[in-house]
DNA sequence: AGCAAATGTTTGGTATGGCAAACAGTTTGC
DNA sequence: GCAAACTGTTTGCCATACCAAACATTTGCT
């Protein structure tokens, strides 16, 4: 595989994606719905681009729209942001729980890299972790 | 610190500008010099989009030209290229050495993260890789 | 000298992803 | 009922970052 360094931008979904879908996904559970006002309001971007950004990921499928405007994933959605979790969890775990890194630095560290690790290693890491908690926690 | 995830493209470097510092790097090491077109072709990208991305990392202060064009890094281009080849071998040694994970699908995962790690993380993943090595090795 | 190849820059196009601001609907309150 | 507030979309603009293609310049060879 050549131009592994091109690859960067060629993930299943971008950050700022990801994270619109987790704003929908978090606002539903929450608070029961989610319009483009709520999301742009928890992503602190203005409606317009939450918009424009809604509408993207509509015409992907990841996220439906009722009658009523109110944002909902698809059940790919729902996959894509229950695995962007997982991987910022599981290297939060490791950040914080192994390496001793600040909390706040972790969050951001973590954050960062949630859509970027491949399913590999997030599962290997998942495993490495479990073996650690069980011999040091 | 609010809103951790738009500090996504708040980096000291794009993925994308750290490359072109490394492509300088490693050609002038190699072969003694690097050039618009070297550069270029080491990247696989055409010489217009190189041009302007030097040009840009020139404004920038971290590569400078000579009479003759020839590229070189600045210091402070060294400085954070340098930090960028760290993190990359700091995290590829722990996905292959601690996660035993494909050095393959480990080279893209480091390649992906490498200008985004936080330098605690990166200070702290060193410290862990030593002990690990030590102990395991 | 002169032409061709190599090198480098600029221009216009794509896409993402921010912004402000204009605009269009809907809902709410008086 | 009507104005104000709220919600959503669209339009221009900015920046990054790629492309192709036109253009300019420099180098090299005969």
């Amino acid at each position: 595989m050549e131009d592994v360094w091109k690859q960067f931008e060629e993930n299943n979904i971008t950050h700022s994606a990801a994270h619109h879908l987790l704003a929908v996904r978090d606002l539903k559970k929450t608070r029961g719905y989610a319009r483009v006002t709520d999301v742009a309001r928890y992503l602190n971007i203005t409606t317009g681009s939450a918009s424009t950004n809604l509408k993207n990921l509509k015409s992907k499928g990841l996220i439906r729209e009722d009658e009523n405007k109110f944002l909902e994933l698809t059940d790919e959605g729902e996959a894509v942001a229950t695995a962007v979790i997982k991987r910022k969890q599981l290297f939060y775990s490791f950040l914080v729980d192994v390496l001793n890194v600040n909390e706040e630095q972790a969050d951001i560290d973590s954050c960062k890299t949630e859509h970027l690790l491949s399913a590999e290693t997030a599962q290997k890491l998942e495993k490495f972790l479990n073996k650690y908690k069980k011999q040091a926690g």
